[in-house]
DNA sequence: GCCAACGTTGGC
DNA sequence: GCCAACGTTGGC
């Protein structure tokens, strides 16, 4: 049993919010085409993996929540289904280009920390979200990033 | 393999 | 809406 990881997962509240997660309970955190972001999901993310949940394009954007990961890495079927926005037509069941992983809502903090008060934050000095132009969707966060956020999460 | 053109992300 | 900072594509 590997030590549990710490991730932080991007969306844009108009097209999935923590109250989405909240109502739904689960989701399949389908959609990402990033190659980056995908070996994530398929190689490194797994069942147990602590999730922040982060609002962005908004005002302001915000972590906002917490997840749970409850399956591993599996094939994104939206790049399967012809006609849908992230159809892939290079990618077949055979040989799967993108993968996804299913999470469950945790928390919806009732005061969400925006990002310029993460930034202020001396332990989150080296945060992957906090770097200019950092636009990855899935990305990792370090146990001390984590514990830093939870401190001030309310 | 290089790199210009193009598309996207996301804070502001 | 602007635009910096990417990532991807495709000609060569």
């Amino acid at each position: 049993m590997s030590e549990k990881r710490h991730w932080l997962f991007k969306t844009e509240p108009g097209a999935y919010s923590i109250d989405d997660l909240k109502r739904d309970n689960k989701t399949t955190w389908d959609g990402v085409r990033n190659y980056q972001a995908r070996n994530m999901l398929r190689d490194d993310i797994s069942e147990g993996d602590r999730v922040l949940f982060y609002h962005s394009n908004t005002d302001p954007p915000a972590i906002v929540g917490t997840a749970t990961v409850i399956r591993n890495g599996y094939p994104d079927h939206t790049q399967f289904e012809q006609g849908h926005p992230k159809f892939d037509p290079k990618a077949s069941p055979d040989s799967p280009r993108w993968y996804m992983v299913d999470i469950q809502f945790e928390q919806a903090f009732t005061e969400p920390i925006p990002l310029d008060r993460l930034r202020d934050i001396p332990a989150l000095k080296e945060m992957e979200l906090l770097r200019k132009g950092s636009r990855l969707s899935v990305q990792p966060v370090s146990k001390k990033e984590w514990d830093a956020v939870m401190r001030i999460a309310r």
